[in-house]
DNA sequence: TCGAATAATATGTCCATACATAATATGCAT
DNA sequence: ATGCATATTATGTATGGACATATTATTCGA
């Protein structure tokens, strides 16, 4: 069966795909060799090379030298979440976007988030508190730590009007970022802040930054009550 | 400046990052044309090109015909997170696992699980409800509507040694997955199956599934409290 | 029998070229 | 000026050929 006359690496991405998903081709197969499916395809090597690797890439096919290209055994749960602007995420959901800033301080840290930030035991690092609200509720409180060393522009920076979260995203480059999700019992402090009772359960996002080798910031953000984070997969 | 001799597109790839990084190429510019590049470092068209899209895929560029490339605008806070199989999570972390089923039934769905399966009002599903643990502790409990119709092979299939998580992986190809991540109060069903006090904070992550249009599945995870997911960006 | 050297092979990458396509820029007629 | 047709241009994709590289398979000697 020769394919259509179109060859873009697109549709054989599609056709090589629909025979993973329809099982003809199934986990652990080994598929044809680029040179066949070319044949097949009736097109260069290098256009099946292209649609091979976009699926290898996203995780349907593993390829190696000489061993060939076969359908990845588990076919790859990654769900791509994306993280966005605390106050673009309001606003997208029709809200009106309102921010306080809490504290502000420069201090030594405590050890925990010390050790976080990898800073020299005596050094001080700039901590801000703000909430984040949504059409007069409150949405999310931002609990951030910035390790001036690492990234100076940070100390002058004016907290009051524009978050730490927002200013981060717009000023300081990164190369990497954890992040962990879990979940938490409201203590005093979140359920005066957030309007809920103590002990709620609320959803908590907890992430560091390095730019290089450097950890720049350590933010944790807590949510109201009831918030829900979405991906595809 | 001529790059140096090694012109592989990973290596290009690397070097314009790195000037994306140190912000010598900042948010919203306009970079040299793939024809400029391809001179600069003494390569190919193709090479940049390679090179260049990637960088795109990964959304530190946004490229447009005729318009040209230029950097994008907000740096794309994309963290993959991958969901494994809940029985190859445990075993990394160390820890034995088990599997108990707790009830097993063909049922009509309640309203909002029949909606989310999108099934004819008269139709039944699957449902079983079952008890992951790990070195004896539980884990998460699982709760999960099973679209037969979809997916006719799990109307015979076992549940009672093989988790139904682990069932669909290898049984049910999908095309589509949306996920939604939340914190919920134990009620006393959860209280009871994962040891702790009614009200605890857990973390949740609900889950359907499609296969082309058609809703595969709904899953309901539940973990235990002081569950943490990880991911990186 | 075992291990090391060697051959074979599938994918990885590159090149030079050509044409396709989408978007912008330009020029012309009104 | 305004609107429309046309030229220009940067990226997108395809080709065929070449060589690189990682593995596997084979051969041969100790």
């Amino acid at each position: 069966m020769s394919a259509a006359e179109t060859s873009n690496w697109q549709q054989i991405h599609d056709v090589v795909l629909e025979r993973i998903q329809s099982r003809r081709w199934k986990p652990g197969d080994l598929i044809p060799r680029e040179q066949e499916l070319a044949e097949e395809f009736g097109c260069a090597r290098a256009t099946i090379n292209r649609a091979l690797q976009a699926l290898a890439d996203s995780g349907f096919l593993e390829r190696r030298r000489k061993a060939g290209t076969r359908v990845a055994i588990h076919p790859v749960r990654k769900a791509t979440l994306s993280i966005p602007i605390i106050e673009q995420e309001i606003e997208q959901n029709g809200f009106t976007y309102a921010y306080a800033l809490l504290t502000d301080a420069v201090l030594p840290p405590p050890a925990d988030i010390g050790a976080w930030l990898e800073v020299p035991p005596d050094s001080t690092v700039r901590h801000v508190e703000a909430l984040h609200s949504a059409s007069g509720r409150p949405y999310v409180f931002e609990d951030r730590w910035i390790h001036l060393d690492a990234i100076g522009a940070a100390a002058s920076a004016d907290f009051s009007t524009v978050s730490p979260n927002r200013w981060l995203v717009e000023n300081a480059t990164y190369t990497r970022g954890k992040i962990t999700l879990s979940a938490i019992g409201a203590g005093s402090r979140e359920s005066e802040l957030l309007a809920c009772e103590p002990g709620a359960a609320l959803f908590r996002l907890e992430r560091r930054t390095w730019n290089k080798t450097a950890v720049i910031t350590v933010a944790n953000l807590t949510f109201a009550p009831g918030y829900r984070m979405h991906t595809m997969l």
